[in-house]
DNA sequence: TTGTAGGCGTTATCAC
DNA sequence: GTGATAACGCCTACAA
């Protein structure tokens, strides 16, 4: 196999026409402008010759790079790469391909792995890191490349997303526990400044309310990150609470896991003492002892939602930004049991 | 506001001077060649007006995209992420960004998307997805691209790469089982076309005859992939074999997890019954019931090492290729005890 | 239907 | 030291 030297001049000479020419029959949009003899020869010649178009030139030209730029929070999360998956894969199928940054929740970090894609003229970002209120979005907004979120949305609707259904997803946990026969219930909230933090624990609280249950401060503690050690900690705190409440729902499953190990220190069971609830059933949390009862939905098509919402941006579609709830469903398992 | 349109030319007019002697002020390389006063006028031309180069202009000049293929047999899998984080976080530092494609570990998809990113102009590529005799690692080989390899070497040394001490690991695992009295150890050996497959089986032959203990072909199985499900089977292949088998060791954490489920299943447990010990010590596998000794190494720095030999070769250098072994440690958790 | 020409933004290589 | 000029490979009015 040659080196890749081949350019369009060569394939050009080959065939014995212009490079215009030959640049137009290579081209599918604008083969039609060539004879059909022309452009079968044109077209032999590219395949002899091994030729493969350069992107770079092309993007310099056609200004665009046909590369969206992605932000993780933490692709060492399970949660993502299934999204980035199905982003990635849905991209791939408009010939578009995906440059993906890891942010580690870190604004800074963020705000030069979003310059660093800029700078490569990315046709537009998948987020998995907005904020509710994130001036990064605000920029974004003006520069005018189009942005979708994923997983996280934004507090006005003024970007196409996609995100599971919170509310649904927390009421199928509330009931759940309900029919169950927990009437003292704990919560462990995620981070109150990005839409899952928020929504999950507003969800809660309402969905409490409406099954006629009580939501004392002491049961209620806020995670300053999804993160394990987080989870452990607010547990540790409504364990110290002290005042007997016999399921707790986390508002993700790495929060859950952390409660898994604080209620092992305190020589708790799960779910004879204690049910608990996760949200997001992310790879391996089936592997557990106990199974993590869950609300599980499609990551992948998260991902590829995701990418579609984009695709119809990028292709100039201007109305109001459409907003996609992925539907959840509870997925019972071993960490949840009758109330003690 | 739209892109930012400012140009170099822009820089130039309003620093009045020619744009090549503002692109030789911008770059940290030529700036010497221009006059100390000239150069800060320039610098300040840029700043006040948000200049931002053009990369991919750079690029079409340059032929350096600053860009770097990463080939990824399944980002699903928790070891995977970590070893990119490590690769893109060293990348980054010299100015590299890096384009991850995911394989499946199918060779045809495996082979679009190297096409894919070659005509990106990617200045070199880091592939864990090397089978030993890859027809894709000649190609690569054959085109001059700085070619690096994690996590999964090839059958020869010529290309750089980074793995961990699969012969080390592995004696670490036999040690440790036989320190416990385990006599009959069987093997759920990996794929054997991958370097991590082949290498860990062999060092565990040669390890068991060292430790003068016989390995009948009864007690091993060959997994078809590094997943649950071949886990699974091979583990009950093992299991029907019916010689009392009491500890597994596995070709890594996945087929360890395979093998959980298929002791469930046969109402045996771990450890009391049987052993098991896996390899890689992934993310997660901790949590687990019973936690999984395992063979750990910092998959964080196989992707960081990787980066800087790359690194090294986009420099030019061009001596033998490095074969880096990463050293492994063996975490005894719960999934191993005394042979019962 | 095909050829011509110009330029996308940057940098390398000349002169001055 | 700095300016001029010419590419890098491709696309696209416009002309023929």
């Amino acid at each position: 196999m040659p080196e890749s030297a081949v350019t369009l001049k060569d394939v050009a000479r080959r065939a014995g026409v212009h490079p215009a020419t030959a640049s137009r029959a290579l081209n599918v949009e604008t083969r039609l402008l060539v004879s059909e003899e022309t452009a079968s020869r044109v077209l032999a010649a590219a395949t002899e010759l091994g030729y493969r178009p350069n992107a770079v030139a092309r993007s310099l030209r056609t200004r665009r790079s046909h590369s969206i730029g992605v932000l993780i929070p933490d692709l060492n999360n399970p949660l993502f790469p299934p999204m980035v998956r199905g982003l990635a894969d849905r991209l791939e199928l408009h010939g578009y391909v995906a440059l993906i940054g890891n942010t580690d929740g870190d604004e800074g970090r963020e705000r030069r792995v979003y310059e660093q894609l800029r700078a490569r003229h990315v046709d537009g970002y998948a987020l998995a890191t907005a904020r509710l209120r994130d001036p990064l979005l605000a920029d974004a907004a003006r520069s005018g490349v189009p942005v979708v979120l994923m997983n996280r949305i934004a507090a006005d609707d003024s970007f196409p997303s996609v995100t599971v259904d919170n509310d649904a997803g927390v009421r199928l946990v509330v009931q759940h526990l309900v029919a169950l026969g927990h009437r003292d219930i704990a919560c462990i909230a995620g981070p109150q400044d990005v839409s899952t933090g928020l929504a999950r624990y507003r969800a809660f609280r309402s969905a409490m309310t409406g099954a006629g249950l009580d939501v004392p401060d002491s049961r209620v503690t806020f995670a300053r990150a999804f993160s394990i050690e987080e989870g452990y900690r607010c547990a540790r705190d409504v364990l110290a609470a002290n005042d007997r409440c016999t399921a707790v729902a986390a508002g993700n499953d790495m929060l859950a896991v952390g409660c898994y190990l604080a209620l092992d220190e305190a020589g708790l069971s799960c779910p004879a003492d204690v049910s608990v609830v996760g949200f997001n059933d992310m790879p391996f949390i089936d592997m557990l002892r106990p199974p993590l009862t869950t609300v599980a939905f499609s990551h992948y098509q998260v991902g590829a939602h995701a990418a579609d919402l984009l695709m119809e941006r990028l292709n100039g579609a201007s109305g109001p930004a459409k907003v996609i709830y992925v539907v959840p469903r509870l997925v019972s398992r071993g960490s949840t049991g009758p109330r003690s």
